[in-house]
DNA sequence: CCGCATTATGACAACGTTGTCTCACTCGGG
DNA sequence: CCCGAGTGAGACAACGTTGTCATAATGCGG
């Protein structure tokens, strides 16, 4: 800045005051000025600006477990469109489902000073956040609950969404189903575990624990267990996938079996619907959750200080065929 | 920083040096600024730190066309994967295929004074990066090349993937082939379209300008066009799908036509393999595209003064029945 | 007990901006 | 011709750090 104001002979708070547009500079001198900027290509540096602003720093930080993976990358989008209609970018960072590595990035982003902190949760201990949020960075959690402090949440409603698919399975004649989760570390893979549970109850079957198997969803380990639930003597003839990756490698390890049980998926994902037959899927609107997580978290980067909410967003069923009949 | 440094009784330097593993500070004293650092949650300014020290800033951006696509989520991932590695975080934003919104992103992050650009361009004028580039931040293109500038380049084998495409469908007796692309302002999708051009001559079947359609494909778009192009008296009995959009919203539209053509797409995408039949792919490693290209980042970022280089990364057929045998 | 190296600490400036204050100059009215 | 208001511009400090240098305190050999 300083050699713009050498080349156009003002001073450097006078290029100061071109670059902000402020009034009160004589149109010759902001001509002079904007000639030298172009001609040293000057950008004036928006770090040094914050800090001497103090304002914002025009930034958030959204943590999720793999920005690679359809559902967050949604979720990313939905969030990045929020965020440009207030003015900010976004600081994204994959922790991949590790809790050390969730809290090394939301803590380097406190540090860089975010204007608020999205995060999707890997671990249960959320404790190192706390002087962060008194110092004045909001945080708010979605998809998952935080631990073991008290914060903005915005879920979906997990538990009546799995509850409703084992209805859904049982209004179609079956009795004996699996439940293919998510490592049970994860809260929505535990939520959706005990809704399972609860659906068993509700609608008079047995709940049986050899038809449930959870664990990091990979090819092997999701063949394994269907292998398991499918092909014993008495095997299940539905099974509900825990979330998109389950239904994915599930569906992998089905598409050669002799028996194909029913399947419903949590989480709806692209093609679900040109499967043969095609996935009946507990949807819900991934956007939305973005949507709802971004704008509270813009209310509170706003001055909003009243009591941390908590919001469920509703599921609901799509039936497209998988959860009528056997495959 | 001065809070701490009061609290603990000690000069605001010796903080600094305590936050920053300095040696030559006494025991005891660390000690002390430790439990006041921890009481009163400070947190050191990451914005001041690189201002002060003239370093890197510990960012790079990458700007997309949208974050929330699958195959530049998968890019993002990449793209994070290597940046994490070099201890480095990513800024994202999504053009939405807006050249000015890609030129205000890009013009941003420099004004954030990210270590480097990645850039998927979505225009064709490119100018205005020369100052910043001549400033001293590298810029990598990436899936698309840069229009009016030299700069490095990573790219996938547009062009030779749609003659093998092209060649794989004459092969199985497809002498009238449609080719449905994405706009063709798009540089990968004019390619594309250049590529099918040349599988037309090379494998001698006659080019048809009325069997190609080039625009945004939407489900709209996509249906209209695929039915203009099997719908006639003399329909194709083959469609080359220009991108994993296309092929998306084509399977949606011929899901219930009585004519399925043959069918191969440019991009592989997830399920492709489970459709009925399995969808024939000209695939890619778009990781590898990631990868590459923030490697080539890397090695700019850390001085590397060499020639811009222009890197084209293989694509390769994948025959899984869809481009064998009509649908 | 002195001198000198070593260790621990602090004062100060600087990074690139912008807010505040001050100053010089112009202009119009009395 | 003087004065006050208005206009355009600069000097300086400060944002939160860290690099450089200076200095005080300590230890050790002679």
């Amino acid at each position: 800045m300083s050699d713009v104001a050498r080349l156009a002979g003002v001073s450097i708070k006078t290029v100061s005051r071109v670059v902000n547009d402020e009034p009160a500079v004589h149109p010759d001198t902001a001509e002079r000025v904007v000639a030298a900027i172009e001609q040293l290509g000057f950008r004036r540096n928006l770090g040094a600006r914050n800090l001497r602003r103090g304002s914002t720093t025009g930034t958030i930080g959204l943590v999720v477990e793999d920005v690679g993976n359809p559902f967050y990358s949604e979720l990313n989008r939905a969030v990045e469109r929020i965020a440009t209609s207030f003015g900010r970018h976004v600081l994204t960072g994959s922790s991949g489902e590790n809790s050390d590595r969730e809290r090394e990035l939301s803590l380097e982003f406190c540090a860089r000073r975010v204007d608020g902190l999205l995060i999707v949760p890997a671990g249960l201990q959320h404790g190192y956040l706390v002087p962060e949020m008194r110092a004045g960075t909001p945080v708010v959690f979605l998809d998952r609950p935080a631990g073991d402090i008290v914060a903005d949440t915005v879920l979906v409603d997990n538990l009546g969404g799995t509850i409703e698919a084992v209805g859904h399975l049982v209004r179609h004649g079956h009795r004996r189903i699996a439940f293919l989760g998510d490592s049970p570390d994860i809260f929505t893979a535990a939520e959706r575990l005990r809704g399972f549970r609860e659906g068993c109850v509700r609608n008079g079957i047995s709940y049986d624990e050899s038809l449930v198997a959870m664990q990091t969803p990979t090819p092997e380990t999701v063949g394994h267990a269907v292998r398991k639930l499918i092909g014993g003597p008495n095997p299940a003839t539905a099974v509900i996938a825990g979330n998109n990756r389950v239904a994915v490698h599930l569906l992998r390890a089905l598409a050669h079996a002799e028996r194909r049980p029913a399947l419903v998926s949590f989480d709806d994902f692209e093609l679900a619907d040109l499967l043969d037959p095609p996935v009946t899927v507990i949807a819900h609107d991934v956007s939305a959750l973005g949507h709802a997580a971004a704008e509270l978290l813009f209310a509170r980067i706003q001055g909003d200080q009243s009591a941390p909410r908590k919001v469920v967003l509703p599921v609901h069923l799509v039936a497209r065929g998988s959860g009528e009949a056997a495959l």
